[in-house]
DNA sequence: AAAATTACCGAGAACGTTTCCGGTAACGCT
DNA sequence: AGCGTTACCGGAAACGTTCTCGGTAATTTT
């Protein structure tokens, strides 16, 4: 009935050696001879050990909790950079604790707070949509819990922190560029808030690609979205009213290109042959829409790879200083990831 | 530079008081002077203290956390269903440590290893497609960590555990029902695997509408899936090669209609002319679709709510029943949620 | 006025690890 | 033979809380 959980005082006491030696051997550490590690090992099995993550962090000023703050849980691109989080952090003996902004700087705020006060070890963060100061980040820089930014970064931010984006420029050129080889000539841009990065390279990406190929970019066909759902309208209206309008369009990202799609629907155009649509993400999502979405591969997974890689190189990199004495000088690293092109149905 | 973090005893010799004090002042124990609280919770924030959530785990053998398991991290279902469990949870001081378990019952056996192992004081799983057994969910009740399930159940589990889902079989039922009302008359159904609790319980809400109606249940209308991807393609080419082809499709679920709806427009069938198609879920994304998914709409995130509500007083039942030196009688407790339908265009 | 109750507080032992600092024995080297 | 290494291991102090048990003074009850 009271089953007490064995701890490794037990395993200590029944083989009759040292409570630092049990410790030794089932953290896997040096200096401890094979046998008794084998000894110590079989028991722990035996009798059903656990670890106490909660002691052996107390112990040790670490968690092996690493904090993911994403803006929502159920775009489906985050989903995917998890996954490749999870493949780089799980066999570390490192699990994740995810929470979520809801897209909103207040919230992001508070949930860096439930981490640093979770004790993780590190923290992966993509911004909200609408975040504009990176006050946050500095403060867990403070704590001395390294933290690394990826896909949705800050366009300016001074912060010594690694940051992997896929590379936004190429994304909004490639987009374009394929458009304008299929024909199109007026093409729009569905852009995000001015702040968000993502947004102002994609957008310079399209630019770049529309004055190369001699069409102009009229100022006309740029349109701002402030959030996914409700203002994608808003910007489509706009482009409708154009006296010239587009023939193609560029979305910010995929949940936009989905919802330019039915709203062309609605209007009863026909996509690709009035206007052509593109997004850029990579959801699988996009498959299912008829006409299905074409659209520029993010490499979500390995975005999270890498992301937790660099993040882990930080923990190594300040653990290391910090041995040596010397005080740790952080570094900006901004890693970009290729992308590429989804042809479909929608151009 | 050495910014040593504020503990409890700083505070404690800062007010010449004792640790014990302090403790109970910032936990908001009984039996202190509102005085003594004031000045320490004033000199807590001043001194930025934060209360280790380790050691405070350590010592009151909780931890303050919730572990959540989940098929997948992708499907919208469940991202509204974490929204409901995290706002009854946060309030109360509660995080989740959300896992997946990539629709395996390994998997799933490992994920309630992790949570565990990282003495979560609950857990909230909704089980994968094709788990069978309920052996790591008795595995968590021997450790006397309470557990409910959700939406996804097991059909006869003896296991005494709350649950909630939604009335799946009023859900098949309703939306049979508002087809045959419609006018269609050969409606096909697309389950999902046998021992699925979800799918045999709307399987049997089809089944009911369509004797009801007078309309056999011919064994041809009704295939099933194995998974969400692949084999939604085999399950169709069996309905479309019958020689009478239904009229209209029940999917068990959104994802699986989405498929559906795509497929038949592939094969150039029109939606809901030819074949009408229903889902059920009550996904956002069914809204873009061309056409637009009708769907039963399932409470996602009062089922998250409601799930958290049940933990919690199970939680609160054990804690008692062991106060009183008794031994706890876990009870299974099954609690539906009602459904409500959303016609859209695809019916 | 004595007894009982209440309100508040302190001491100190957990909780289950890790880690630092030594210590011993065996071995190899000059 | 003496000395430095190396390979293991143990003792004991952290780590930052909570919790049980008493204890004192003030307050109420009898």
């Amino acid at each position: 009935m009271k089953k007490r959980k064995p701890t490794i005082k037990d395993i200590a006491r029944r083989l009759d050696i040292s409570v630092s030696t049990v410790s030794r051997a089932i953290r896997g550490a040096e200096d401890v001879n094979p046998i008794t590690k084998k000894n110590v090992l079989d028991l722990a099995e035996k009798i059903g050990y656990k670890k106490s993550v909660l002691a052996a962090g107390l112990a040790s000023k670490k968690s092996y909790l690493i904090g993911v703050i994403i803006p929502e849980l159920t775009v489906p691109f985050f989903g995917r950079v998890i996954l490749g989080i999870e493949q780089f952090l799980k066999p570390l003996g490192y699990d994740l604790i995810i929470v979520h902004s809801d897209e909103q700087e207040q919230k992001e705020k508070e949930c860096i707070d439930i981490l640093l006060d979770r004790q993780v070890d590190g923290i992966l963060i993509s911004l909200s949509f609408n975040t504009k100061s990176d006050l946050h980040l500095k403060k867990a820089m403070e704590e001395e819990v390294p933290i690394v930014v990826f896909d949705r970064i800050l366009p300016k931010s001074e912060l010594p922190i690694p940051r992997v984006i896929v590379d936004d420029f190429e994304a909004g050129y490639q987009a374009t560029n394929h458009l304008i080889n299929k024909g199109y000539k007026r093409i729009a841009f569905i852009a995000g808030p001015e702040d968000l990065y993502i947004s102002q390279q994609r957008l310079k990406g399209y630019r770049t690609a529309m004055e190369r190929n001699g069409f102009g970019t009229s100022a006309d066909l740029i349109v701002p979205t402030l959030d996914l759902r409700r203002s994608v309208g808003q910007a489509l209206d706009k482009l409708m009213v154009l006296k010239e309008k587009p023939d193609a369009i560029v979305a910010l990202n995929d949940p936009i290109a989905f919802r330019v799609i039915r709203l062309l629907q609605k209007r009863g155009i026909e996509i690709p042959q009035k206007i052509a649509v593109m997004g850029i993400s990579g959801d699988d999502m996009g498959e299912l829409f008829n006409p299905s979405l074409t659209t520029i591969n993010q490499p979500a997974q390995e975005m999270g790879f890498v992301a937790a890689n660099l993040l882990i190189d930080r923990m190594n990199a300040m653990k290391d200083a910090k041995k040596q004495g010397k005080i740790f000088i952080p570094m900006a690293i901004l890693k970009k990831l290729p992308i590429s092109l989804i042809e479909r149905e929608s151009t």
